[in-house]
RNA sequence: GCCCCAGUGGCGAAAUGGUAGACGCGGCAGACUCAAAAUCUGUUGUCCGCGAGGACGUGUUGGUUCGAGUCCGACCUGGGGCACCA
């Protein structure tokens, strides 16, 4: 057996420093050889590295290492996130800088990173806190208010009154402010917006051409786009001079003759005109507002509504008036801030009836009901029927009728078939120091003023987080400004970016990190798309719509020439870990408890006291759980290559893996017999022409595996190759080609064992930069068969068959089989089927 | 409420419509050891049988098929996404 233990302690590293010095894994800027881009989202530098991390850069190793070894000219890099909120809290509750606080996390991390041996190309590196990087990033936001992209409005925010400051949603924590505990205000606030919708139908109909993402990925894409076909039309206000009316938005056209009332949203204009004349509307308004929009509200939230008193005429019955209402569920942000209620078919319009007592008139009459009977009670009918009491709509099918109603409004000129979406318009402006500023001075002469490319970067200060709000705002030195239009006095913009914005370039940055423009444009036409980008299924919508339409935009200015950033997709699980609690309910942390077992059974009790512990359900390893397992402490106690082995091979890659420390125990025993074959001075039989099958056999086995993200069964052919190696006993040439083949096999997966083990052949280079094995197909396989064979569908016997035999031959081998005929009994055989290679049934009565 | 996905041994799981449970964990037995740990070997879906072997078995229930974990219908359970979206 093995002459020597392996000892990843001293191994791991030897390799990572001769990766290094050889700069095994920098991606050449020009090459014959064909690209490959693989990208794993970059982290925030939130401090640590933890197992999470670790399993999806894995991911993204392996595939990095595979395609390099298939010939690939490989782009992998690395970057950080790493502007956004914890800095600030750090920085707040410690009094020190975020830019210093962030720095430190990245060093930690950019080791940590580096312990789990990933053929990343450090040269590339970059943070989006770096003014190289957010001053490029400024110059892109010219780029888009240059062409109409970007524009400024005033929007909602969440704002504390008694930290006197803006919230992000999640500080939000039912509708108090985490830290301050008080009520959450709305408040409007003029920010800049990006144009989204512009693109609504582009970023919708490229879906199509994702086939190399997941299927639910760009359905739920699909479901956030949200696009409707409907009718927008018009209801003429009665009393009102000429043209006015209010405008609805309706997908149920069809049902235009169940209207029984109209609904404004509490900030619709017309609401806001009369709450302007009437204390009533002006009252009700505003209890709207207070209950906010909040979670919470919505959820339990009443349906409240106020009849205005004004009329509007139906526009196919000009005689019928409708009564118009506020009601607190209408939205001003989708359709026109309008609705018609049509109470017999929309259940929440019916719960709105009931509750204010409108009429409720039954328009689509469904199959088998009688006309004159059919009455709606508690429940809408929103299923299928004909119309009735539809005037020119009575007897059309609902489709037919929504046609129809379209049809009649535009040739009335009252209203006109609407395409609206459920996208809006993305909300770029932050109210937050640690940011990429927004590069805008406003001139009080001038106006709003962009930032001259050439003045930028526009830098952060140092920020003062010592009081509350934002330490842009309160920086009189650095808001004031030349006016770049006029010389005269300006102040700077104190918005930042949305963090998704910082991360909706970056992997065009990456081509080449170091360019002048913001994306070298002949760097990203080589690199671009990213043929695998690698991530968690929780970015599934906003950072990947972001980065979709920011490739789109700048595709229209001639900075890159793809439309897609990211060719492939894989989304990956998380990890998790079982929770420990004691009798009290407190966490406790699992490296210091003890685990008995007793049979199959398994307790946990604390290792000092034997205090009894509750063991719970493995969730995301998470500081607040104690359930965090830093992968350092794995590198100390089976090596880097056991966790990635196990973290890869436990569960599907797009699956959740839960950590546990028999699981890395039994992948550190894979290396061991790995290295054991290697150290070991081969046997002294000679089984050559199997090993030589399994050998091709395994090869094909494992490139298929990676090739489809099965990294699990990859692995599980690695362990059975290593079982039949051992069992082998073999010598030889034939086993030299084994052992060789499996280094190379193992090397995405365990990379230092790899080296060790290729090093230990005497071969000459790393294999890291070794070429993918071959396979014969001819010889992946057995040239004899064993094919079960099924009587009426059971499995009653099996033959041996040569690969490839013949229906008839099989046919003919198998009846002519005594064990088959004793199963038949008797029965006559009345049809043979043979699938070659795989089976027999006949099928006898 | 709408949309989507998943249910397979004690556990994580595998299986182009073709031998269900590969591989790993855990368990059991054995080897080595004074002993233990580590390591190695064997075994391990359930039931019946001393055994050869047999029956059953992929959430439930129907169907398609020579053949269904896989395809189709209904249902149950769990998970995810969206949500006063007109």
């Amino acid at each position: 057996m093995a002459v020597t233990r392996y000892d990843p302690k001293k191994i791991e590293p030897k390799w990572r420093a001769a990766w290094d010095a050889a700069g095994a894994f920098r991606a050449e800027t020009i090459s014959p050889k064909p690209k490959y881009y693989v990208l794993e989202m970059f982290p925030y530098p939130s401090g640590a590295i933890h197992v999470g991390h670790a399993r999806n850069y894995a991911m993204g190793d392996v595939i990095a290492r595979f395609k390099r070894a298939r010939g690939f000219n490989v782009l992998h890099p690395m970057g950080w996130d790493a502007f956004g909120l914890p800095a600030e809290n750090a920085a707040a509750e410690r009094g020190i800088d975020p830019a210093a606080w962030t720095r430190g996390n990245i060093d930690k991390m950019r080791e940590e990173l580096k312990r789990l041996g990933l053929s990343i190309d450090w040269s590339r590196e970059f943070a989006t806190c770096d003014p190289e990087y957010y001053g490029r990033q400024q110059a892109l936001f010219l780029v888009f208010l240059r062409r109409g992209l970007a524009y400024r409005k005033e929007a909602e925010v969440n704002w504390d009154p008694v930290d006197m400051t803006v919230l992000a949603n999640e500080q939000v924590i039912d509708g108090l402010g985490w830290r301050s505990g008080a009520p959450v205000e709305r408040r409007k606030l003029s920010q800049w917006f990006l144009r989204i919708g512009d693109y609504a139908q582009e970023l919708l109909d490229g879906l199509e051409t994702l086939d190399r993402w997941p299927d639910k990925v760009r359905l739920m894409q699909e479901n956030w786009i949200g696009k409707s076909a409907g009718l927008r039309l018009t209801f003429p206000l009665v009393g009102e001079a000429g043209e006015a009316g209010i405008e609805v938005y309706t997908t149920r056209p069809d049902t235009l003759f169940g209207a029984s009332f109209l609904a404004l949203a509490p900030d619709h204009p017309f609401a806001e005109e009369l709450a302007a004349r009437d204390g009533g509307v002006a009252a009700f308004v505003a209890h709207c507002r207070e209950g906010g929009t909040s979670q919470a509200a919505i959820e339990t939230g009443e349906k409240l509504g106020l009849d205005t008193g004004a009329r509007v005429r139906h526009p196919f019955d000009p005689e019928r008036l409708i009564p118009v209402w506020i009601a607190n569920f209408v939205l001003m942000e989708y359709g026109t801030g309008a609705i018609f209620g049509c109470p017999a078919h929309d259940q929440r319009d019916l719960d709105f009836a009931r509750k204010y007592d409108l009429p409720v008139i039954p328009v689509v009459l469904p199959p088998g009901e009688d006309p004159a009977s059919f009455h709606v009670k508690q429940e809408a009918w929103a299923g299928p029927g004909r119309l009735f009491n539809s005037g020119f709509l009575d007897g059309l099918d609902i489709e037919a009728g929504k046609r129809a109603a379209i049809a009649r409004a535009e040739s009335e000129g009252v209203g006109e078939g609407a395409t609206v979406w459920r996208l809006r318009d993305w909300g770029v402006s932050r109210q937050r120091g640690w940011g990429c500023p927004i590069p805008i001075v406003h001139c009080p002469a001038c106006g709003m003023v962009p930032v001259p490319e050439d003045q930028l970067p526009v830098v952060l200060p140092v920020l003062d987080f010592s009081a509350p709000g934002n330490p842009l705002a309160r920086d009189a030195a650095w808001r004031a400004v030349a006016c770049p239009a006029c010389g005269g006095p300006g102040e700077r913009e104190t918005d930042t970016f949305d963090t998704f914005v910082d991360s909706s370039w970056y992997f065009a940055r990456f081509a080449n990190p170091r360019a002048a423009p913001p994306i070298d444009k002949a760097a990203a036409d080589y690199w671009l798309p990213v043929d695998q980008y690698v991530g968690g299924i929780e970015h599934a919508i906003l950072h990947l719509l972001y980065a979709r339409f920011v490739t789109r935009a700048l595709r229209d200015e001639g900075m890159v020439s793809v439309s897609e950033p990211f060719a492939g997709l894989f989304t990956q699980g998380m990890v998790t870990h079982e929770t420990y609690r004691r009798q009290n309910g407190e966490w406790v942390e699992p490296a210091t408890i003890d685990f008995l077992h007793e049979g199959a059974t398994r307790r946990a009790v604390d290792r000092a006291t034997g205090e009894p512990l509750v063991i719970g359900d493995a969730e995301k390893m998470s500081k607040s759980k104690h359930n965090v397992v830093p992968p350092a402490v794995i590198a100390d106690t089976h090596g880097i290559d056991a966790a990635r082995l196990f973290v890869l091979s436990d569960s599907p890659a797009e699956r959740d893996v839960q950590w546990t420390s028999a699981g890395v125990e039994g992948a550190a025993r894979l290396v061991g017999r790995i290295w054991a074959e290697f150290d070991a001075p081969g046997g002294s039989g000679d089984a050559a022409p199997e090993l030589r099958r399994l050998t091709h056999h395994t090869i094909k086995a494992v490139t298929e595996a990676i090739e489809g993200f099965r990294f699990n069964s990859a692995i599980a052919r690695l362990y059975e190759f290593v079982g039949a190696l051992r069992g082998s006993g073999s010598r030889g040439p034939v086993r030299r080609e084994a052992l060789l083949a499996l280094a190379r096999l193992v090397a995405p997966f365990a990379p230092h064992l790899a080296e060790e083990c290729w090093s230990k052949m005497g071969e000459t280079g790393m294999v890291a930069l070794a070429p993918w094995p071959d396979y014969d197909p001819a010889l992946a396989e057995d040239e004899e068969r064993t094919l079960p064979v099924q009587i009426n569908g059971k499995r009653r016997g099996e033959i041996r068959a040569p690969a490839g035999a013949s229906a008839a031959e099989v046919e003919t081998l198998v009846l002519a089989d005594p064990e088959i005929a004793r199963r038949l009994d008797g029965m006559a055989v009345r049809k043979v089927i043979v699938v070659q290679d795989r089976i027999v049934n006949l099928v006898a009565g």
